[in-house]
DNA sequence: TTGACATATTCCCATATGGGTATATATTTT
DNA sequence: AAAATATATACCCATATGGGAATATGTCAA
């Protein structure tokens, strides 16, 4: 198989640095799509695509006045991935854990730990 | 132009979902290969090339010991996907986001306003 | 050396991509 | 009505993908 779709979550949707942007600016303040072609340096149809993943995974919110839709960010939905990563954090928060977690390491899963430290 | 090479960045990195299980095996403890595709249900050259792609963006280290090698999660490459998440936490905390702006925008009062929002 | 074991790489391929360009749809204005 | 404006979609295409299968590389044991 390919690479999952864009779509399929907001992980593969925030993979991409322009859909980021977008987020970031309009988690401020809603927006028009032509304000965000203006802010941002790519063609309309590049936006509207964008916005279209960003619509798909739940990470932006529309609302149509007129011929204007003003886009906004749903900031619940980045909150997986932050919790996702939030689970890694005490294992740099301190600087004793890589020493720490090695010897933990050692003991259980490398019975034969006599090798030297290639930390590369 | 086609999409991000997986490996440009963490971002790209983690939007495959077996990547984020070795990500979450590998931080607890360093595993060789072997013992990541015992765990996980998919073929070693698979195990391999996912590995591959942790290293290139320096989410993984390795260590080898004889014909062993040793692969640990590196949590500093997290970070970043920590701290960017982060900026949008005060958007979702207390919720105040969505309604407060949203009253915000209406100045004028309205009482009995304890309706549903008519969103979507 | 040869053989067994552990991991990495190469090949093929169906699929989704994102940018560009053109066109379609929707809404307001004249 | 038509024209102007705002946004969305369709199309083409070069590119990277991830899985599977086969093969290559590296390391230890006999």
């Amino acid at each position: 198989m390919a690479r999952a779709a864009t779509t399929s979550d907001a992980f593969n949707a925030v993979a991409e640095p322009r859909r980021r942007e977008l987020l970031a600016l309009l988690v401020v303040r809603e927006l028009p799509v032509g304000a965000l072609v203006a802010a941002m340096g790519i063609d309309q149809p590049s936006v509207s695509k964008h916005l279209r993943v960003l619509r798909d995974v739940g990470l932006v919110r529309v609302r149509r006045n007129g011929r204007h839709k003003f886009y906004r960010t749903n900031a619940e939905g980045i909150r997986p991935l932050h919790e996702w990563t939030e689970s890694f954090e005490r294992y740099w928060s301190h600087q004793l854990s890589r020493v720490k977690e090695r010897a933990e390491a050692r003991t259980k899963s490398n019975p034969d730990s006599t090798a030297k430290e290639t930390e590369e």
